[in-house]
DNA sequence: CCTCCACAGGAACTGATGGCGT
DNA sequence: ACGCCATCAGTTCCTGTGGAGG
């Protein structure tokens, strides 16, 4: 009988691999000749040239779907000035965040804060008032003179958590620079949605505002090029079919030009290539990435609900209509058999709403006349799935 | 045309947690 | 020691709504 670890261990050892250079691979990898989005590096070097020039700060505003390519061309354009600069006496420092990777203001200020070298004495995680966050983050630039561009990604995240809670730090962002004697602050805010300034404070789009890019969607052809261009650096030669490539490229890029989906796809198919010890990637392995990839994403997410939330998803599967009412009852029972106390109504509706974000449920709202009108819910994601990511969960072992 | 059901979903609040300045 | 400021999950209270049936 042969050991499973074993045989495994053995195929990885006599497969040869057809992926040179992962990291190529990575959307963000940044090689030092990205031949596309080239009009785009201009407008972005020409919006900056004021902190290169005359050592001015600058706001700016990007805006492209995801996958356009927007924060590899900042970033490229950003390093290249940051070198010509760093002999200089005016050095810059850069400081990337998303926006989306915080849940709040609070832990956005403190991840550019660890970027500009405040540790955590200095500036703790939590339990400061926001402006003296922000004040500690200004005394640090204008202590050390430090020229800071800050990227805020998905910035648009962070507007609506600026209207939410009434602090306007953008604002305050945008006139830094007033409260600055030695040093500056830049401002590049990246976001994914055109719209997004309709709900911002007007003194802000003025300075924020000042230069606007707008980074198109890739076709399917750009797309297929850009693909083309990574492979032959990040595959053996002649390891990727034609039909893979077109394959990933109408996956990924048909809807909404995604380069970055693109990208990750190819890998993945490549190392089921490698897996299957085949010496080619084909569209078969692209389709297979693809579900794969799909049905990774959906697990994690489940696994990741806290308990209530995977309870709530159990009564969607268990209870016999989909309305709101149906799925509150059956959940109130579930609560019941894990002995765990239940949850108020809004408290459940909210999270109903939230795991339709997600994409594992999609409501409808219907009207039934005199009976009401009720949200119907209808599961997106087979049961299946459902249960193999519960089933190491202890309190929902029995049930599921 | 009006009523009325069964909810939808906004807003304000609570209580725990954690660190500040005084 | 105490009040202050933020965040987070959850609760309480609330107003809004589409259309079948009267």
């Amino acid at each position: 009988m042969s050991d499973p670890i074993d045989d495994l261990l053995d195929a990885a050892e006599s497969g040869k691999s057809i992926i040179k250079n992962r990291d190529i691979l990575h959307f963000t990898y940044i090689p030092e000749k990205i031949q596309h989005r080239k009009t785009e590096q201009e407008q972005v070097t020409q919006a900056l040239l004021p902190i290169l020039k005359q050592h001015r700060p600058s706001n700016l505003l990007v805006y492209g779907e995801p996958g356009t390519g927007k924060t590899l061309v900042i970033r490229t354009v950003l390093r290249k000035i940051q070198k010509r600069v760093e002999k200089s006496n005016f050095p810059i420092k850069l400081v990337y965040t998303n926006s989306k990777d915080e849940t709040a203001i609070y832990g956005l200020l403190v991840s550019l804060g660890r970027q500009i070298d405040l540790n955590e004495a200095e500036l703790p995680g939590n339990g400061l008032a926001i402006s003296e966050v922000f004040n500690r983050l200004l005394k640090k630039i204008d202590n050390e003179k430090l020229n800071v561009i800050f990227v805020i990604d998905e910035i648009d995240y962070l507007a609506k958590l600026v209207q939410k809670t009434g602090k306007d730090i953008l604002y305050q962002l945008t006139r830094a620079n007033e409260r600055l004697k030695q040093g500056s602050l830049s401002l590049v805010g990246v976001s994914n949605d055109l719209t997004f300034k309709e709900n911002l404070d007007p003194r802000v789009i003025s300075s924020l505002g000042e230069e606007e890019i707008v980074f198109r969607n890739y076709n399917v052809e750009q797309i297929k090029k850009i693909l083309e261009e990574r492979i032959n650096d990040a595959f053996l030669e002649n390891s990727v079919e034609i039909g893979a490539i077109n394959r990933c490229a109408a996956l990924a890029g048909g809807e909404h030009g995604d380069a970055r989906r693109a990208l990750d796809l190819i890998l993945k198919a490549g190392e089921i290539a490698e897996r299957q010890q085949s010496d080619k990637v084909t569209d078969q392995h692209v389709s297979e990435a693809s579900q794969k990839m799909e049905e990774q994403l959906v697990k994690s997410t489940l696994e990741a609900f806290p308990l209530h939330k995977k309870l709530v998803i159990l009564a969607i599967m268990r209870s016999k209509g989909s309305s709101t009412g149906e799925i509150y009852s059956s959940y109130k029972n579930l609560c019941k058999l894990v002995g765990r106390d239940e949850l108020t109504n809004r408290r459940v509706k909210q999270m109903l709403s939230e795991i339709d974000v997600s994409g594992i449920i999609t409501g409808k709202i219907i009207s039934q006349g005199s009976h009401g009108s009720t949200k119907k819910f209808t599961l997106e994601i087979a049961t299946e799935t459902i249960k193999n990511a519960f089933k190491d969960d202890l309190t929902l072992q029995d049930i599921v």
